[in-house]
DNA sequence: GCCAACGTTGGC
DNA sequence: GCCAACGTTGGC
C-alpha cells in the first residue's frame, strides 16, 4: 500500500529545484525522534510532498517518491557534519532515513494559506498549531485532494 | 527581526 | 521524575 508523507526543507538549503537537478537524494540530517520514527515507517513506492519552509510564502511545491528505505544516515558518523552525533554507534545507528527521487514540480505551489483553507487541523498535521515536525504522514484522503488541485 | 511553541539538556 | 533554562523551528 502506498502511503503519503510530507517533508519540509528550507529551499535555501535544499529545494525542489536541487532535487530535480540531482534526480534523487538521501534525506539526511533529521535529528528529531518523532520525525525519524516516521522515516523508519516509509516504504519504497511511498509518495512524499515536498514542502518549502521558512520562505515567503511557504507551501507544497512538488512530489517525490521513496526509492530506498531504512537507510543509515551517514552524517551521524561524520565529525565534520553539522548533523554529527557522537552518541550514535556503528553497531546500532540511531538515525535512519530514506532515499527519495524526484517525481514532479507542481505547476503552482500550494501555499500554507491554501492548505489551511482546504483542511482542518485534525486532517493535516502540518497545520496543527505549534507543529514543528519536518517529516509527517498525510492521510490518503487528504493527499488525493492535494494531488487533485495540483493538477489544475 | 520577533516570538510562540516545542524538544532537549542537565541539575536536583 | 521534575522542571527551568536553553536552543531551534518556522510563520508572520
Amino acid at each position: 500500500m502506498t502511503n503519503y508523507w510530507l517533508m519540509k526543507s528550507e529551499p535555501n538549503v535544499y529545494s525542489i529545484t536541487d532535487l530535480k537537478k540531482e534526480g534523487k537524494t538521501i534525506w539526511d540530517g533529521v535529528r528529531n525522534y518523532q520525525a525519524r520514527n516516521f522515516l523508519r515507517q516509509m516504504q519504497p513506492g511511498d509518495l512524499c510532498f515536498f514542502y518549502h519552509s521558512n520562505v515567503t510564502p511557504p507551501g507544497i511545491v512538488g512530489l517525490m517518491q521513496v526509492v530506498e528505505s531504512d537507510v543509515i544516515d551517514p552524517t551521524q558518523f561524520d565529525s565534520q557534519s553539522p548533523y554529527y552525533d557522537a552518541q550514535s554507534c556503528l553497531e546500532s545507528p540511531r538515525w535512519q532515513t530514506v532515499i527519495v527521487e524526484f517525481v514532479k514540480v507542481f505547476p503552482e505551489m500550494i501555499s500554507l494559506t491554501t492548505l489551511k483553507q482546504m483542511f482542518h487541523q485534525e486532517e493535516l498535521l502540518l497545520i496543527r498549531r505549534g507543529n514543528r515536525l519536518s517529516v509527517m504522514p498525510v492521510a490518503k484522503k487528504v493527499a488525493d485532494q492535494i494531488l487533485q488541485i495540483a493538477q489544475q
